[in-house]
DNA sequence: CTCTCTGCAAAACATTTGCAGTCGG
DNA sequence: CCGACTGCAAATGTTTTGCAGAGAG
């Protein structure tokens, strides 16, 4: 009851391809269209229950974009980790942030809270981009 | 042309009373539900336009709840700040974060990264929670 | 009076779901 | 073959917008 039959279908395989290229972040409807672009037509429901199989599966982050869309991207590292993402180019880098989960449990223990969670996005600018 | 009229209706002060007495944050549906309650109807999408108006104004903040609604609280301080928030009861604390902040600027610059801003939501379970 | 604000209904969006047909194993 | 997967259309839920009428200054 813990297992999950998964075939590996076309459409599938499509997308995870798209995912395995994605260099950033990308909303469903970007991911729906660069199915399109490569020729892979692929429902949008069946784009949208694939990725969320795959953030399930914990392949993709999923996260949501100032205007409320659904953002997914292909995650590289197993652990906890945040993206710094330039706000010209969409690049994005991994980060790793011990002195910032410490600080988390510093904040949450002085005002009597357990069991701490967090989310946090960075934006900047990157080299490439001036 | 930088000026804004902003006149002083019925509805736009019930809006801002019921942020007021708010307690944590809340979608705006709910706010809407709770001016009913109050006696005070208004219409929902003069909700929306009042709180975006409150946002522009810098008088309460927006946030994003997981599933994508948009969750509004009066704020305290002017200076930017961050809230701890109880995934029980919803009872918020505002925290500063200078060693975040300097975290932030450092993670950016050791990747090339300037004008850096950033999000951050804490959670955790209150003491009076358990 | 004038011009902003309001309310309602309709539109715009992203995302989800029902269902009949398809196809992987 | 059987049942999971797909595609489409319709449904959902939130937020926005068009427009005619109301009311603040």
């Amino acid at each position: 009851m813990t297992e999950a039959p998964l075939r590996t279908t076309r459409q599938r395989r499509a997308v995870a391809a798209v995912m395995e290229d994605l260099d950033g972040f990308a909303s469903a409807r970007e991911i729906h269209d660069a199915l399109r672009d490569r020729g892979e037509s692929v429902g949008l429901s069946t784009v949208y229950r694939n990725l969320q199989a795959l953030a399930d599966a914990e392949e993709v982050d999923q996260l949501r974009s100032d205007d409320g869309e659904v953002l997914y991207r292909r995650c590289v590292t197993d652990h906890h980790h945040h993206h710094l993402v330039c706000r010209e180019c969409g690049r994005t880098v991994e980060v790793q942030g011990p002195a910032l989960e410490r600080w988390v449990e510093q904040v949450g223990s002085e005002n009597g809270f357990r069991q701490m969670s967090h989310t946090l996005e960075i934006f900047g600018t990157c080299d490439r981009c001036r």
